[in-house]
DNA sequence: CCATGTGAATGCCTTCACAGCC
DNA sequence: GGCTGTGAAGGCATTCACATGG
């Protein structure tokens, strides 16, 4: 690939745009909620200080971040809070609608189909399904639960084309591949697995265990200092 | 801070350690998971490469990972998973048990209280909390909702070191704030805002909405990149 | 003047290649 | 001989400082 065949951007200041970075792409969601906000307080103008606070980075990073979409501020004022959500949120292609489907009707499941915070930006609950014979075909939230036999045909039938898998681990690379056989390319995985696709399929992982964790180790981190320091004190005496 | 009072590492090769960068650790949960498969199947001894492939990532970095933690391996034969496991635990601080307050029955709470893997290694549901009168007192899996206007006295009570916060965002940093007063300094939070702690308190967010808006993004990219080459094949004809 | 937009500098993470050891 | 452990190289991400333009 050379420098000749980038993309349209040339006579094209609209989507004025080559690849973001993917730290950019995830902080650029923070900001749009910052932004959210800010529009419902009726704020017309914000500046990159007021919008970095806001979101909990450091000023300098989120103008970088902004850089990547093009030139959207006006120096020595700020941002119009208006025109920076509309522009991310098609940089991030929120303004088109993305059908959503729901595969695990368990706890989980439930819980997602029910999250307000799914409709109300852009992204449309299309279908559930679980495996579960004694719940296939009752109701959640007026949509009906599938039975992941029929995966395919529903999927294709309730135009989905994204994919929340809420499932056990042991049956997610399973259903993973049918997924993928059936044309899905973008898939949230909340099982605690890695999954196998292929290099054109997006996954991403929200992982609970994973993230506890985490806190555990930073946690007994600093139980170790504290320690560390009584012990430096008992010393010291 | 000098070189002379780094940790005692001088003279215990036992928690041989430094920090580890961040990246690692989350890296070495999933290790951690990827080793207890094998353990479960009876597997004894695994090289690099097959705990790489198992855990999705190239086997020189996981081979890093691991360096972080000491020289756990044998040249020429592999690492023994039992001995493995144990050692990442110990450093993740997962031998000590962590007990789980859970900030919120809705949907999502009830679902991360009944989530099993959860209990499976070293976590604990110490404690439910919820704001709505009509809720408090009843059970969810043999634990009592409490009132969060109790939150000091019951998290004092039930001993609880960790919290989970899965209330709507706008009480968020209500409760987080008074989650800091009663003396918590590790808090997974599901809700969809930034929340403002103190330095000593670790935050980790776990966020559907912006997990999908990735997605988004990365989706909208492929069709226009489809798009791209659709109108060149036209022109090339 | 004031706040944005950005090249340059710094620091972190990942990859590589191979020395070290069983 | 084979696989681990690791210094060195390369690639990203973040921070800084300031030139730029309303």
């Amino acid at each position: 690939m050379t420098t000749q065949d980038l993309p349209s951007t040339a006579g094209n200041p609209e989507s004025s745009g080559r690849t973001i970075p993917p730290a950019s792409v995830a902080r650029l969601t923070i900001y749009l909620r910052a932004l959210n906000s800010l529009l419902a307080e009726g704020v017309e103008r914000a500046s990159s200080e007021e919008l970095a606070e806001a979101a909990g980075v450091k000023s300098p990073m989120l103008r970088k971040d902004l850089s990547y979409l093009g030139s959207y501020g006006t120096r020595g004022v700020g941002y119009d809070v208006q025109l920076l959500t509309r522009t991310i949120s098609a940089r991030l292609g929120l303004t088109q609608e993305w059908r959503v489907a729901i595969i695990g009707a368990g706890n989980l499941g439930r819980a997602l189909a029910g999250y307000s915070g799914f409709t109300t930006r852009g992204f449309e609950v299309a279908a559930i399904f679980d495996a579960d014979p004694s719940i296939i075909g009752t109701e959640i939230g007026g949509l009906k639960i599938h039975n992941t036999a029929d995966l395919e045909t529903v999927l294709h039938r309730t135009g989905a084309n994204m994919v929340v898998l809420a499932v056990p681990g042991r049956v997610a690379q399973d259903l993973c591949d049918k997924l993928v056989a059936a044309g899905i390319t973008s898939i949230l995985s909340f099982a605690p697995v890695v999954l196998q696709v292929p290099p054109h399929v997006q996954v991403r992982k929200v992982d609970m265990a994973t993230e506890l964790q985490i806190l555990a180790y930073h946690a007994q981190r600093a139980q170790e200092s504290e320690l560390d320091s009584e012990t430096r004190a008992r010393k010291a005496q």
